[in-house]
RNA sequence: GCGAGUGUAGCACAAUGGAUAGUGUAGUGGCCUCCGAAGCCAUUGAUCCGGGUUCGACUCCCGGCACUCGCACCA
């Protein structure tokens, strides 16, 4: 019986030995199996059509010799047919469905099966990466909702992942915020809220520096200081690092972020001056109206439109930085592969980053890691513009946090009356940033996204709540009837499914690895939230339709391994894209 | 100007070149003496326009139109 967590692999590798066995072009055949359509079964093979055309014969007689040299092994697992134009479709026997959920019980074996895909790798995630001195906005949002997505399945597949923050912590800003915190600093209102408090002494510094270029020269010169390491300068510059630091922790916890390292672009200060003499010497880089830059004839755009690497003024920037890093990434932590999940209208810049990194890796003989810009639309709001208050200022992640809590602790309210007020705040606290969170994720992170309270708290459709709400529902099934979940006693003497909510059910949860494949090597995410909205929505469907708790010890083993398996893949889904889970709601 | 991206029901979103383009909301009609109705079942409705490649195109290519974004020392 066939037991692979990944069934796709297994029958790509029957399906290569067929198309051998049967004698078709040797080597180059691609079976192309992807999960299909429930009405023509559980997967479809698609690649004798091609194989078809390149021999110039018709597809149906060489899928049908194809089939015939299938190992029994698949045969015992799958029915197997031909047909349209040329598909081999496989459709799960129940018994093997029960195998394969029987062999997959905890999330033990699920982590086993899965890891395979990225064993022996190493990936650098770099997101979050917000700048020191600001409150984390709306704009931070995705980023590190993304980042943090993305990390769990990268780990949970197998690679060793670095999370890495790359906090912007040394721009050209810190000389008019250090300016104005010598001149207007309020230490009560550090006392209170030191980061509110740096965030408004920017924006003194910035408007007396705009309007008098006496201040803008005298917040160059702290700048300057800052950077040859004057001590007062550098404990201003610290004590602002260390305030940012700790309200940005407040914010990760409750999205449920860590992070491994958090090497801001200050770290690099003392690394950039190898990216400058390598890429002269390398004659990557050209001097360009007395800055350091890099063009790349063979680019459309970039022959003309340069990658500053050193400033005029000397300085580096943050492309100097983002080089630095790639060869600190690379040297430090031996990185196979580097993403960036940064806004998409940064594109431009991680092109050229990684059309220079390349050239300059390929001149030193260094391995060019792989380099991923993991892009993601805008927040809109309801009018189709970049969300903000309506007075015109950037949301703080704070306050939307703050509101997604309340308006879901109303919802809980409204439904759970009863509930004890503490336990109704920590369950809206849950369901109300995992709204937030699963908002974000379940849409293809490309597009921009509308954000609106209503369809993101909402119970019904593809939301946080209503997943949250199926699997505490589950649990709710083990609890009232003094079992514990996956235990094998209530299991034992299970048989082969039955009923067509059954049996649908069955079929939705062995595809959990196929899901777990496609949203890894996409680095999307929705694809796993898709998933699981309509494995809880199956789910739903056969627990109206077939009662869990019967007389019947068969028929109720075999239901509450479904319900066991159900919730197992509900939790471990939820866990990889960042969300919390409830008991009860 | 140059470049990039996006156009799918009233609205919000899916579709890893595959079979009859899926779902949610909103609309309509059913289902609680029954393990959580925050639920389930049924039903109406869409690929910007024009060419092309392909056995097969929302998907790939070319040309329009519309919107968004990016383009020299901010990140």
């Amino acid at each position: 019986m066939h037991l692979a967590f990944d069934l796709i692999g297994e029958l790509e590798k029957a399906l290569r030995a067929a198309a051998d066995a049967a004698g078709l072009e040797p080597g180059s055949f691609s079976p192309g199996v992807r999960t299909s359509d429930p009405r023509h079964g559980d997967f479809q093979a698609n690649g004798v059509l091609a194989a078809a055309k390149r021999a110039g014969k018709p597809p149906q007689p060489i899928a049908k010799a194809v089939v015939a040299q299938l190992s029994g092994d698949i045969l015992e697992s799958f029915e197997v047919a031909v047909a349209g134009p040329g598909f081999i479709n496989f459709s799960a026997k129940p018994a093997m469905l029960l195998a394969w959920l029987t062999a997959h019980r905890s999330s033990t074996e699920l982590a086993a099966g899965a890891s395979a895909a990225h064993r022996g790798e190493t990936w650098v995630v770099d997101y979050s990466s917000p700048n020191a001195a600001k409150q984390m906005h709306v704009g931070h949002l995705r980023s590190a909702v993304i980042g943090e997505a993305v990390s769990r399945l990268l780990a949970f597949t197998g690679a060793r992942v670095v999370r890495d923050n790359h906090i912007g912590d040394w721009g050209t800003q810190y000389g008019k915020l250090i300016w104005a915190c010598k001149r207007h600093l309020d230490e009560e209102a550090v006392a209170r809220d030191p980061i509110a408090e740096f965030e408004r002494l920017y924006k003194v510094g910035n408007t007396a520096s705009e309007a008098d270029p006496k201040v803008m020269e005298e917040a160059r010169n702290e700048l300057v200081k800052l950077q040859a390491g004057d001590p007062e300068n550098l404990a201003l510059w610290q004590r602002i690092n260390t305030a940012s630091l700790a309200a940005f922790q407040l914010i990760y916890e409750r999205l449920g972020i860590h992070f491994d390292e958090t090497l801001g672009e200050s770290f690099y200060n003392d690394k950039v001056t190898r990216v400058y003499t390598e890429l002269a010497q390398g004659g990557i880089s050209s001097q360009s109206d007395g800055a350091q830059v890099v063009f790349h004839p063979e680019h459309p755009r970039f022959k003309t439109q340069p990658m500053i690497v050193r400033k005029s003024d000397g300085a580096a920037n943050y492309a100097t930085t983002d080089l630095a890093t790639i060869l600190y990434r690379l040297e430090h932590f031996h990185a196979d592969c580097i993403l960036y999940v940064v806004d998409k209208r940064q594109g431009d810049h991680f092109e050229q980053l990684f059309l220079t990194a390349g050239k300059w890796f390929a001149k030193t003989g260094r391995k060019v890691p792989k380099l991923v810009h993991v892009d993601f639309g805008t927040v809109l709001g309801e009018d189709g513009k970049p969300l903000k208050t309506r007075t015109g200022d950037n949301i703080k992640l704070k306050d939307l946090l703050d509101e997604a809590s309340e308006r879901a602790y109303l919802l809980v309210t409204e439904k759970s009356p009863d509930f004890p007020e503490e336990e109704r705040r920590q369950i809206a606290e849950i369901v109300g940033t995992g709204s937030v969170q699963y908002a974000d994720l379940s849409q293809n992170r490309a597009s921009d996204y509308l954000f609106s309270w209503d369809k993101m708290i909402s119970l019904d459709g593809n939301t946080a709540a209503y997943l949250l709400y199926a699997l505490a529902r589950i649990r709710s099934i083990f609890r009232r009837h003094g079992l514990s979940c996956g235990d094998p006693a209530a299991e034992a003497g299970a048989d082969v499914f039955q009923t067509p909510g059954e049996i649908a059910l069955a079929r939705k949860l062995v595809k959990f690895s196929d899901t777990l494949r496609l949203a890894t090597e996409t680095l999307c995410p929705h694809f796993l939230c898709l998933y699981l909205y309509e494995l809880a929505g199956e789910f739903s469907s056969f627990y109206n339709a077939d009662k869990v708790i019967v007389e019947d010890p068969v028929v109720r083993a075999r239901r509450l391994l479904l319900c066991a398996r159900t919730l197992l893949i509900l939790e471990t889904g939820l866990e990889l894209l960042g969300l919390k889970t409830l008991e009860r709601m």
